[in-house]
This record gives structure tokens, C-alpha cells and sequence, in this order.
DNA sequence: ATTGGCAGTCCGGAGAGTTGAGTGCCAGCG
DNA sequence: CGCTGGCACTCAACTCTCCGGACTGCCAAT
């Protein structure tokens, strides 16, 4: 059994250990933190911790650092959410203040949070949700090449580019792209899919392969789901903090990079009660990240489009804060968004 | 004066100091490469190029390095692109073939860069040239947001949110559009601007303000120049480089987030004769890159647009396989996106 | 349960000695 | 005049040792 104080010797170990880096031990613990009693009794409670694997020694003799299973105690048993300063809180609405559309906001957001936290900040595309498609438009690029632009009420342009069989022939595509658009306005992207199989019947047999490959690249745009991509920002955080990542931070730019790893994991997260998840080091072992923590927050747009954001760093990170900062974004974003 | 032996042993020091990573030595010149003459002429040889400030010892008595100056003249006078292998042609091939649209094709061709040196790779936008407009189209957002979109014929697509004055009137939103289409529709971009210009005043005065704010935006958009935007890939590699940085990559890492930085740089390079641009070591001063060389090469797209795309790495890199596959990819791209 | 004391462990930095790669110079040779 | 072999010299890097300091773990006393 881990006694009250030996829960408050974890806190303070983590919160020292994270702000100067080194070992802590139980002496310089009773001169910072007014615990009351003395360094053996201390040490009593870090072999406590230690049988349970919440803190290990780097070598006999040395100061102690949390575990992960440490940090991970920390977060959900020991973290004082720390309210924003009101610099921060100032700086969250003069940045994402005054924004054109979705891709600058979603910019500016994960900058925002990058400077925040000084940590790698990551915002992911909110789904398609329940967007209507607003227009369809056809475009010939050459005789044989066609640019399909999707566009929703939702503020998402898709395009796509296609080679079809035979030549373009413009009166036809005029006919084609008033038909397409009589056909899907209005309707709801999935109700859009269902609206398409009808439609190439409608053509002259001769026609029909044509059209197909049309209704085909509008089918897949329909479908496709801008949710797998990411935004970036703050990768050269990295390299301040290089040396909490074993020496080699490339695992973790190219995890980065990858996109499709992140948004796996991103997936996988469960949300806390508070809104918030976290994955703490050899939690993320499956995804190459073994010695990188990642906070997450879902935020939601008009429509109740639902996506992440959040900050990735070295599992020795300011929980704290970074927590209350991605907790305060999402909001505020989510706020953003939703009053459009 | 130089002889022509001298500039020999340059070629092989940068060549085995790039392949070895340490500083070369006369003895070990003359057992790897066939010069005739002993260690003690070599010697003499290499206190020339240490005169002529183009090679360094990082310590008294220590194997030689290139300076900055002597990789210039290496890359200048002594450097033959090396033909890429054939797996690396089919690489392009292959890796380039299937491509959807613009984004898609430069988002391949960034990361086939980048594998093919193992450096971050870098591919501009191509400016909008002589695009011509295609479409508007006008989507309201809200009662008081609008959303607008320039399609050209050059596959692109530019989208804009505004805030516009007044209550949105979908009947009359109807009329601006077809009358912007009537208007615009088949201009190029330059004509279009001028277009623009007559447009307002056919509307009844008590709807000016409303059709300023909506021909503003396009005004924007028409003008808008997407070649102040990078997509970069690769960045992972600098980690494995990091210490051919002075310790640390953060500068380089946040240059590259920046972009603005690298578009300078891609914008102040000047090609040399084989269409090819380098920039080396401390002729990045100025921005921020002393320890790093930048190699570009100019594409064209389709309507004689140009914009620039290269590799930028360690000052030490492998010159000639990086410089031959830039050139390379660039060719290919340009015959890509021409043959549109 | 807590404490002070004490012996033991181990990291990390300082200093000294050694090695080895490489240079600069010079006198001699073709 | 260019090239060569030889030799003395330099200096980084490595190893070894030593020592101080920061901790811990344990124990007997409170």
C-alpha cells in the first residue's frame, strides 16, 4: 500500500525531476518542499515508490526519476490542471482572433500551441461530418483530363484529377455538370453516395462509360474523409529537447512526418474525464515513440465534426501545463468553429 | 597559382572527407588513390590549398577539410554529375507515374527527393502564370460569411472566407455570380484583375458595398502567387546529419518550418550552366544556415510557369549524386506537368 | 513511525601518461 | 626545379587513476 505522503513525495519528484532534469533525491526534496519530516523518512517513502515501480534509480545511489508507470500516476492521480496565465489567455485570442478559412485557422491554431507548450503541436482535419455538397464543377485540363472540384457547405474544396475515356466534349460536360448539380445539391454526403447510383442510368447507354468515370472520382471525394490528414508545427522543439529522446530524435520526425502513425494513435486515445487524453512513453511503444508522451483533446466545428488536436513531447514534459494549454485551445477552437 | 595536381587532391579530400567523415590525411591519399607521388609531395600540395583557403586543419597536426571555398570550387571546377543508376531512374518512374493532381504530384516528387539523397527535399509552388480563370463560385457560410472560390484552368483552386457587410441575399448572390462568370470566365488572371476594375459599378449604389467586399477577395485571390509555398520532406534525415550542424539542428529545422526563410534563398539563387543553383555553407549566413548548402533546380509547368524545387543538407554532402538527382527529378517534373 | 548516524556505492571530473596520426621542414637526389 | 625520405614535433584522443560529492540502505535509538 502507497501511503498519502509517499503520493506527495511522487508529486514532488516528478515536478522537480521535470523542471531541473536531474535525479532527485531526499535531501534536496526536504530543503524545497516542507514536508516536515526528515530525509530518512523520505527515503523510507521512495522505497515504497520504487517497490512499485513508480520511480527507479539510474544507478545505486543516484537520486531517483519517475517511471512511466510514475508519470502516468502523476497525470491522473496528482495533476493540478494550472489555469492559463491571462498572457496566454490573450495570446490564444489575438492569434486565432482574426482568421479567413479553415486551413489559416487550423494553422494558426497548431502554432499557437507550439508556442504554448514548446513542445511539437499537431491539429487533425476535422471529418466531413454532415457537409452538403454545395456545388460540383468540371474542369477540362486538355483533351482527355478532367479536374473535378468538389465544394461543401462546410468551407472544404476537394479536387481530383481524372483521365477519361474518349474526348471531352464541352456541350456534353456542360449537360453532365448541370445534371450532377440538379442531382447532389443540397443533399448530405451520404446521402450524395446514394444519389450517384441512380445517376448514370439516366444517360444514354452510349454515354455511360464517360459518365462513369465521373460519378466514380465524385464517389470517392464524397467518401473521402479529410480527418486523415494533420497539421504541424513546432518540429524544431525537437531538437531542444533531444537529448530526453535517447540521443536520436529521428524516430520521432519521421513518425511526424509519416502522419498515418500519429493519426493512429491519435484514434486509439481514450479521453479522461476532463476531456483529455494523454499516452505517456512505453505507451506508445507500438508506434515507435516509446520515450515521447502525447497530450489530445477533441474539439468539435459546426456540425458536430469531430477531430484532435494536441502536443507531443519527451515523456519528462510539463504535464500540468501542457495539459490546461491543449484543454484551453480545443475550446476555444471548438468555439471558433462552432459559432460560423 | 594552383597546379593541376593540386586541384586533384582537393577532389579527393572533399570525396573522402564527405565518405568518411574525418579529416584526410596525405598518407592515407596516396594509399587510396593512384597519384604517382609520395606522401611528402602530396604534402606540399596540400599547404598550396591550405594558402589558397581551401582546405583547413581543424587542429595543428590533424588530417585536412574543405573549407567553405574549397567545396565551391570542388562543386564549380571539379565535380561530374554522376549519371543516377538505373534503379534510381525507374525510381522516378515509378514513384512518379500514377499522380492524381498538383498537390499529389509535388507531394511525391518531394519525397522521392528525399529518398534519393537522404536530405530534406524541397519543391516549390508553381506560381499561377498564365492561368486562366475558369469559375467562381460563391458559397454563403452563415448569414454573414461567405466563401469564395477561384478555379482556374491550370488545375488550381484558391479559396477565400469573408465576412461580408450586410444580410446574404440568395437571390442575389445568384446574380453576382453569373455576372463574375459572365465577366471573368476565360480571362487571364492579369485581364481579370482589370475586369474587376468596371465590375462594381453595374450594380445598383445601395448594393455597392456588398459586391466591394466580394470583388476584393477575388481581387486578392486573382493576385494571390502560390509559389510562396513549400512542400518540404525528409526533415527526419537531419537527424541522422545533426552533428555535421554545430550540435544542433534547431536553426535548420526552424528555417524550414518557417519557409519564408528558403523561399528567399530559393529566390536570391542564381543557376549556373547546367540550369543547376548551390548555395554553400556560409553563403547561408545571412539566413541563418552557415552550416548547411542548399542545392535547386528551376521546373516549368504547363503555361511556362517556373518555380524551384532542390535538396538542402550538412555543408559535407554527397555533391555530385545530389546534384545529378535534383537535375533529374526536375527534368522529369518539368515533362510531367508540360504534357498536361 | 520517525530519526540521526554511518558505512558503502557509484558517477563524474581532474590530472598524468601514452599512443598514434599527421604535419612541417630540410637536405639530398634525379 | 620538383620530388623524396627522414626526422622532430604537435596535438587530440584514449586510458588509468584518484578523489570529492551526492546518495542510498540499514540500524539502533527515540
Amino acid at each position: 500500500m502507497v501511503s498519502e505522503r509517499s503520493l506527495d513525495v511522487l508529486r514532488v519528484i516528478v515536478q522537480d525531476y521535470v523542471a531541473s532534469r536531474e535525479p532527485v533525491g531526499s535531501k534536496s526534496i526536504v530543503e524545497r518542499h516542507a514536508f516536515g519530516v526528515s530525509a530518512a523518512t523520505i527515503r523510507n517513502d521512495m522505497a515504497l515508490l520504487e517497490e512499485e515501480e513508480l520511480i527507479t534509480a539510474p544507478h545505486t545511489s543516484s537520486g531517483r526519476i519517475p517511471t512511466d508507470k510514475g508519470y502516468r500516476v502523476f497525470v491522473d492521480q496528482l495533476a493540478d490542471l494550472r489555469p492559463l496565465s491571462s498572457a496566454q489567455r490573450q495570446a490564444i485570442e489575438t492569434f486565432l482572433g482574426h482568421a479567413t478559412d479553415l486551413d489559416e485557422v487550423l494553422v494558426r491554431t497548431v502554432r499557437l500551441l507550439s508556442q504554448l507548450t514548446h513542445q511539437v503541436a499537431l491539429v487533425q482535419y476535422p471529418s466531413l461530418g454532415r457537409a452538403h455538397v454545395r456545388h460540383v464543377e468540371l474542369v477540362p485540363l486538355s483533351a482527355t483530363r478532367l479536374m473535378i472540384v468538389l465544394i461543401t457547405d462546410t468551407a472544404r474544396v476537394e479536387q481530383r484529377h481524372i483521365d477519361v475515356h474518349g474526348e471531352l466534349d464541352a456541350e456534353f460536360l456542360g449537360e453532365v455538370r448541370a445534371r450532377l448539380n440538379t442531382a447532389l445539391s443540397g443533399l448530405g454526403l451520404a446521402d450524395a453516395a446514394g444519389a450517384l447510383n441512380a445517376f448514370v442510368s439516366e444517360f444514354h447507354p452510349s454515354r455511360r462509360e464517360f459518365v462513369t468515370d465521373i460519378v466514380e472520382s465524385v464517389r470517392e471525394q464524397v467518401a473521402a474523409n479529410r480527418s486523415d490528414k494533420l497539421v504541424m508545427a513546432g518540429a524544431a522543439n525537437l531538437a531542444l529537447t533531444a537529448d530526453d529522446f535517447g540521443g536520436s530524435i529521428f524516430p520521432v520526425l519521421e513518425a511526424i512526418e509519416q502522419q498515418v502513425t500519429l493519426l493512429k494513435l491519435f484514434g486509439e486515445m481514450e479521453p479522461d474525464h476532463h476531456g483529455l487524453s494523454t499516452s505517456i512513453g512505453s505507451e506508445n511503444a507500438s508506434f515507435g515513440l516509446a520515450e515521447a508522451s502525447v497530450l489530445a483533446s477533441g474539439y468539435t466545428s459546426s456540425g458536430g465534426e469531430f477531430a484532435r488536436l494536441g502536443v507531443l513531447g519527451p515523456t519528462r514534459m510539463d504535464y500540468p501545463n501542457h495539459m490546461a494549454a491543449v484543454r484551453a485551445v480545443a475550446r476555444y477552437l471548438s468555439r471558433l468553429l462552432g459559432e460560423d
